[in-house]
DNA sequence: TCTTACAGATGATCTAAAACAAGAAATTCA
DNA sequence: TGAATTTCTTGTTTTAGATCATCTGTAAGA
């Protein structure tokens, strides 16, 4: 059950023994079917959720009625409304399963213990969301900078794996484009996978 | 010249006159005169910055040779080609600057000792990267849902020192605009402040 | 296995913002 | 102070992608 995020901490730090047993008292484990909601925009977002196997996505409702995208996340990915879960404010983003979808959750009065308690966790969430952060402003420059196909083409190349488990509408969405618009670009694209 | 460094960084943690001291001997001073480069594009990037007076931009130019900011830095922000800078591969963006501009610069084989020997660092780090990504993660949901107007709106509401400091035409590439249309809807746009 | 819903493809039309072009206004600095 | 550079505005044209409207294929649930 703890097997993989232990994986996921262990390769930025290093933890001992107790250090684990520590931890895991921190976390509960939750099963969500697909289309379950572990966040729902307006509520306070109470839990910060490591992805153990399964696939979420965070997303926001425009006045349309129109979903954007924040994030997916796969297995050994985290989720969460950041800004609510760290100021207990209202939730922007709402958080549902995309896939039958296994969850570690901890609370930010639980969050705040670990770090407190096992300091080099700070370390491990500091360079989770350093990555983070590289990986968010290279998509902001790229919003700018990219035409619709090179978008595309950008996420093919770095996350086949997404391209592959996400139905099309939700990637166009996460690319800030319409379903119609990749629907189309699709085949000017050659493409070399098979 | 630590002041403003110390200000921000007791925001977020608590530090002995011990650790301070410690921290002092891990940067070093610089001024940069107006237009002066601190990072060029395709160099590894050697420094994390914190600005203690003046203001930043980090940019990278497309084929085409327009201009995309990712971050201005004002006084009391970091900036950094954060990729490089970690991994030691090439730079994406180039830094310069604005203003005369007075900088603190750490390398980042000293940023790796100062969190080892000051752990709670990895925590001023955690939090500080932790607020980054919430509001970078907002500007790229805003680039997607909101129209021209409503980013430059967004921008003057939240960010309206930076308006007041920045040429018009930087302002547009930090939106994903052409200056020519935010010139065009600031016609269109009141505004309350005088 | 029927049928009800999604997911995806494709066509026609529309529109916001880009691109291109040219001046005017404001700064810089020599 | 005056030339040079940079910033900002305004006009016209073009275009990428959105919107609206069907249609088809696929999967799920009863």
């Amino acid at each position: 059950m703890y097997d993989i995020i232990f994986r996921h901490l262990e390769e930025k730090v290093a933890l001992t023994p107790s250090e684990k047993e520590l931890i895991k008292t921190f976390f509960k484990h939750k099963k969500l079917k697909k289309k379950q909601f572990l966040l729902v925009e307006g509520d306070v977002c109470k839990y910060l959720a490591f992805v153990s196997k399964g696939l979420l996505k965070s997303y926001n409702v425009d006045d349309k009625g129109n979903e954007h995208i924040n994030q997916f996340a796969l297995e050994g990915w985290w989720s969460s409304d950041m800004s609510s879960f760290f100021s207990g404010e209202a939730a922007f983003y709402t958080i549902d399963a995309l896939e039958d979808t296994d969850v570690l959750l901890i609370t930010s009065e639980d969050f705040e213990k670990l770090t407190l308690q096992v300091p080099i966790m700070d370390r491990y969430f500091r360079l989770l969301f350093q990555n983070s952060l590289i990986s968010k402003e290279r998509r902001l420059i790229s919003s700018h900078t990219h035409s619709a196909e090179e978008k595309y083409k950008y996420i093919m190349a770095n996350n086949p794996d997404l391209v592959k488990r996400v139905p099309q509408n939700l990637l166009a969405s996460f690319l800030g484009l319409t379903p119609e618009t990749l629907s189309r670009l699709k085949k000017n694209v050659i493409v070399f996978a098979k």
